[in-house]
This record gives C-alpha cells, sequence and structure tokens, in this order.
DNA sequence: ACCTGAACACCGTTCAAGT
DNA sequence: ACCTGAACACCGTTCAAGT
C-alpha cells in the first residue's frame, strides 16, 4: 500500500465536496443548501463533511477559495487591456457568484475566518488597482479612495446585475474619475 | 366597548413587535435572531408573531418600512446642503443599519416582497439622485449610470465601515465624475 | 379576534460504533 | 484514517384549543 494513498484519496474526495457545494451555494444560495445535499452530491452522508470541514462555514471559504484562484488563473491569463475593459471582464466572469459574494458579507459577521477571508479579497484587488491607477498617473493622495470607490462599484455591479450596455456606461462614467475628459 | 379598541391595540402590539425584531436584527442579524427572542422581547410566545406576520420575511419587511419611513422623515427635515454633504449624513445615518443591507441582498433572491422593497427602495433613491444630477448640469446620457455608481457607493460604505475621514474622501473622488475639477 | 402549548418537519452538528 | 446511523439541540411554522 503506497505511502501517498489516504492523502491522495482525501484531496480528492475533498474536491468533489468542494464542487458540489459550489454549485449549491452558487444556483440555490447557502441558506437553502443543507448538509445533506451536498453530501449527497458528492456521494457520501451529511456527517462525513465534517471530517473534512470543521463546519458549514469553513466549507465556504473552501468554495471561495477555489472559485476565486481559477478567476485569478483566467484574470491573469488575460492580454493586455485598459482597465475598463480589464473591469468589465471581472464583472462578466463574476457575475454568476453573485450569491456568494451577498453570503460572504452576511457571513463575515458571524465568521472571524470569513472576515478574514473577505478582508484579504478586498486587499488583492485593492492593491492591483491601486498599483494600476499609479501607472495611469493618479495622484498619490487620490489612490485609496479611488481604489475603494471602483472596488465598491464593481461588487454591487456584481449583486445588482443589469444588462452589457448599462454595465459598460457605468464603468464608463466611473472611470472619468481617474481620467477626466479633457473640455 | 368602543368599536376603535380592538384596532388601536392591534397596531400598537404589532409596533412592539417591529420595534424588538429591528433592534435584534441590527444588534445581532436576521439568521441569530429567532422567532421566540422577538418574541420574548415583545412580551408574547413565538407563535404569536404568525398573527401579525405571515412569516419572518414579512416581519423583516416591517422592520425595513419602519427603519426607511423614519430615515426617510430625517432627511426631509435635513437643511439646503451640497450633494456630498447630504451624501455623507446619509451614510453616517444609515451605517448601524448595516446588516439590514447585506440581509435584504441575499433574501431578495428567496423572497418576491423583498425583492419589491429593494427595487422600490432603489427607485426612490435613484429617483432623488436623479433630479439632482440633472440640476447640476449632468447630461441626460450620463444621469442614469452616474445615479447607479452613486448608489452603488452609497450602499458599499454602509456595509464596508470605514472612518469619517475615509468616506469624506471617497464621496470627493466620487462627485468628481459629476463636477470635474477645472484643471 | 387574539393568544397559547404542543407538535411537526427540518437543519447543523456530535458521537459512539464500525472498517 | 475515514465513514455511518442515530441522536441532540434548535428553529420556523402550524394547528387545535382556549378566551
Amino acid at each position: 500500500m503506497p505511502r501517498n494513498r489516504a492523502p491522495v484519496d482525501r484531496t480528492e474526495k475533498r474536491a468533489e465536496i468542494v464542487t458540489a457545494a459550489t454549485r449549491l451555494f452558487v444556483d440555490d444560495g447557502y441558506d437553502n443548501t443543507t448538509m445533506g445535499k451536498i453530501a449527497a452530491a458528492a456521494g457520501v452522508t451529511a456527517n462525513t463533511i465534517y471530517w473534512y470541514f470543521r463546519d458549514k462555514d469553513q466549507l465556504l471559504i473552501g468554495v471561495l477559495d477555489d472559485v476565486h484562484a481559477q478567476t485569478l488563473i483566467r484574470f491573469t491569463a488575460l492580454g493586455e487591456l485598459p482597465l475598463g475593459d480589464r473591469i468589465l471582464w471581472a464583472v462578466r466572469e463574476l457575475t454568476g457568484y453573485h450569491r456568494l459574494v451577498d453570503t460572504v458579507h452576511v457571513r463575515k459577521a458571524q465568521s472571524p475566518e470569513i472576515d478574514d477571508w473577505h478582508n484579504a479579497f478586498h486587499s488583492t484587488w485593492e492593491g492591483w488597482l491601486a498599483s494600476n491607477l499609479t501607472l495611469l498617473g493618479v495622484s498619490e493622495a487620490d489612490i485609496e479612495p479611488m481604489t475603494r470607490v471602483i472596488v465598491f462599484v464593481i461588487e454591487s455591479m456584481l449583486t445588482h446585475p443589469n444588462t452589457e450596455l448599462e454595465n459598460r456606461a457605468t464603468v464608463d462614467v466611473l472611470l472619468r474619475m481617474v481620467d477626466p475628459p479633457t473640455s
């Protein structure tokens, strides 16, 4: 019996649970998804999930990490694009996950781990945006508030779905903050 | 026995339940607040609440209507102020209700009535903002997306608490969209 | 009309017991 | 180490019964 047999199985089983939970959290929402449904979709019983995750919130973090990692990979694979196009790409890519966004905002008040995850999420994207704004010549003092505004608008665009045309218009007026039209 | 005795009592009892629910939803969150706790705080048993509200979501709507109505009254009582100051006032006033905001965003997917309430809320404030932007000379085509951006940022400011100084800076750069600095 | 005690169906989580 | 059946505590909601 090879020494890495068990660990590999464990990783695979964990991944199956995360995959099942992701689909259910995304489609039906966190509250409507019972541990029993997730377990059934992963081919185990509800209490087995607790061998892999401390509780339902830790499973949520597993889902968030997975979704975020995959999004980061695709985001990095994007070629050079103007800031507005990158933002629209991210909105298009993440709109399907709007229920996860709302759930994180509710549950970060209950779970320190989800609060940490949420803070790290904001740090990651605010850091990326800040360096972009610097490159675009935004003054030092404006970087922080502008970064906040842009992240806020992106998050809200996810949770308040609009048409592609409306999103384009939203991002256009938003970036006029950064790069005012030379009238 | 006066004919309006019962209706008056009913209104008062309903108000007591709403008051109790408001405090608990705001302080502890919707999920952590059981019907039993609300009932105890209002001096009844849990099932009595169902005589006044169809279910927990309808009680949430009762709470939202109450909080929103009171906020509207205070908002109207505000004197003439620049747009930025009015926005900061609203943020200051509503920050304490950030858990309600997040809860509405999660539950509007489950309850058509809460979805309706949320849409009406956005309509009210986007309408008010749109007329303000028109007065400030914003072009017809920009009104709608700018209104969206401002409402999005206000909502996110509530759910991502910052210092008063940070909020001031956020609103300043935000309104540069509306009124670009004459450089 | 209004209120209650008791019950129902369900859910997240635990635990003793198996392999 | 991994998994399960059974149980526990709890919750939103219902209902028959009272006044």
